[in-house]
DNA sequence: ATCAAATTTCGACGCATCTCGTAGGATGGG
DNA sequence: CCCATCCTACGAGATGCGTCGAAATTTGAT
């Protein structure tokens, strides 16, 4: 893969961040990610899920705007995009980061 | 139907709500249902899809835990839960309704 | 050049979901 | 009691989604 397509902000669309975040697996990576600022490989998750399944889950919330990628060598650093998320929708992030379940 | 079901505020977990949220037609009814504190039968709304359809989604936002519904006449009469909602995941809400897109 | 590690692509499989039409139940008015 | 209105239940069709395995790709190290 040449280059790693992000939508802009003004791109970024409620219904695809919605639809990104409301999957246990993509939930947990965006979970985990909140407490890495710096980004990290999504691959050293304990997810349970194979390989493939996890570039399918990351590349969804890449093209909806939730987080950041960009390779490092062999990996890819993600990192969630809480500046554009808390500028269109704030509070959303928040509050589904606070959800005790 | 004998009684609607609703979860307990404690019952209510995020990906239901996130998965609830995440469907246009839905989020149409919740902003609609966002400017009627006093709640509305979502049967009035224009939403371009027929009436079994509408139970449909009726009932996932019900089940989710995102309405009300309680049965007047024929009818039935929906309203945001926004205080369990806002208690459970301060923020979620006014992000989700405050997005310009 | 060769190899190993991380990730992606592709095809495929179930399962869920959104949609509708039709039929059926519940409520209120006459 | 009859009927109109609103909504629900059921079945069905089309689509989408999460998952996997196998093969291919990319990058860095030796």
């Amino acid at each position: 893969m040449t280059v790693l397509a992000h939508p802009a902000r003004d791109e970024i669309r409620i219904a695809d961040v919605l639809h990104a975040l409301a999957d246990p697996v993509r939930l947990r990576i965006v979970r985990e990610l909140a407490t890495h600022a710096e980004g990290m490989s999504c691959g050293l998750l304990e997810l349970g899920i194979t390989a493939s399944t996890l570039t399918h889950h990351v590349r969804t919330l890449r093209e909806a705007g939730v987080i950041w990628v960009r390779p490092k060598g062999t990996s890819r650093i993600s990192h969630l995009r809480r500046d554009d998320l808390d500028a269109l929708y704030p509070g959303l992030l928040t509050g589904v980061l606070a959800a005790p379940r």
